[in-house]
DNA sequence: CTATGATGTATATAGTGATTACATTGCACG
DNA sequence: CGTGCAATGTAATCACTATATACATCATAG
């Protein structure tokens, strides 16, 4: 490839990405159309030309943090499914996914700052999900009757603990932390009736 | 009172309330300072006489927001402690939450877009936790054992559902919502082990 | 090889947050 | 009862941002 060359090539793509450098630094609400187009080399009115708006560009950046909180909770699926195995996954999935929120908190923010009707055809963090309860129902781990709404309950919990631990309003010192994810972990696990 | 002042009288108050009405419509992200001065007719610079900066102003809003929320949830103790009556308000202080969420997403939003350290003198959601947390194990409806770290596990399941629930992303439909918010609520139940 | 659409540049406009110097006011104090 | 001073508002200004328009350059299909 040319060390310059007048057109980019992939524009939308990086500027996306510089996008999600910047957010994870200083949040969303940070980014400038003009020093985002300034760090990938490039004129700020050429970001218009792949993005309508600065609304669609940030859409398009809260995606794709969102598409790497999916993948950074699409942990290697077992090949046995055991009961054990089953719930054991469900649990790191849901870790997974405050450890997320932990380690990148603006970036976290910045995925559901925006939300746009989840894309068919990208990574969801709901699929993760939704595969991860079959398993459970599937071996035996989870009662069927309890399966319906599942999605929603465990997210909720989930979610619930990151965005509050990760807010200065949480009210919970650091070392009460783990605690407190614990415990609602295992209300997930009560409240779906997962027994091992 | 003079038809028009120089001075204001009360500009901070007014300019907060403005910014409230504001993001009820349009959002936190919205307000701007020149138009906020505008509407309470006042120039853009005499904002700066009582807010720092527009981050100051901004969260100053979201303060402003979280009261609302917290007298939303304010609902009156009953006279007599029962554990019926304690777990009842509990679980009718849970569903305000959530309505006030699904009434004013914007503002709701907003309330938890910036957050600092809650301050001690003014309504605080917590506070209002607490109080009925207790009440639920003074009236016999909730074990001790299970009260350390009960505010976040009850906090973060209402404030999961809320947040997703409110978001396009929830992937939920409207008819389904109720039973959601109902499941979580038991699993609140569940997990603190609330009897009645 | 060339015309055409896609992509980037140059330039301009309106609105924004913020700063400065100045005007007006209400209030404490002699 | 002034009167001077601190609080509060105004006017004018600057740098920056999003966005639109007209033009330049390229990549590639025919």
């Amino acid at each position: 490839m040319a060390v310059t060359t007048y057109h980019h090539g992939d524009l939308a793509n990086a500027v996306v990405e510089a996008g999600l450098r910047r957010v994870r630094q200083r949040g969303l609400s940070a980014i400038s159309g003009r020093e985002l187009a300034g760090s990938v080399g490039v004129t700020p009115a050429a970001i218009y030309r792949h993005f309508t708006d600065k609304g669609h560009l940030r859409a398009a950046i809260s995606q794709a943090a969102r598409e790497q909180l999916a993948r950074a909770i699409s942990l290697p699926r077992p090949r046995t499914l055991s009961k054990r195995g089953a719930a054991e996954r469900f649990r790191q999935i849901g870790l997974a996914y405050v450890e997320f929120a932990l380690n990148e908190p603006l970036l976290y923010a910045a995925a559901f700052e925006i939300c746009e009707p989840p894309r068919p055809d990208s990574p969801s963090a709901w699929e993760v999900l939704t595969e991860a309860l079959d398993d459970l129902v599937r071996s035996g781990a989870m009662p069927a009757s309890r399966r319906p709404g599942a999605e929603m309950v465990a997210w909720c919990a989930v979610h619930g603990v990151s965005n509050l631990i990760t807010a200065p309003m949480a009210g919970v010192p650091v070392n009460q932390r783990g605690a407190v994810i614990q415990q609602v972990l295992d209300g997930v696990k009560r409240s779906l009736q997962i027994t091992p």
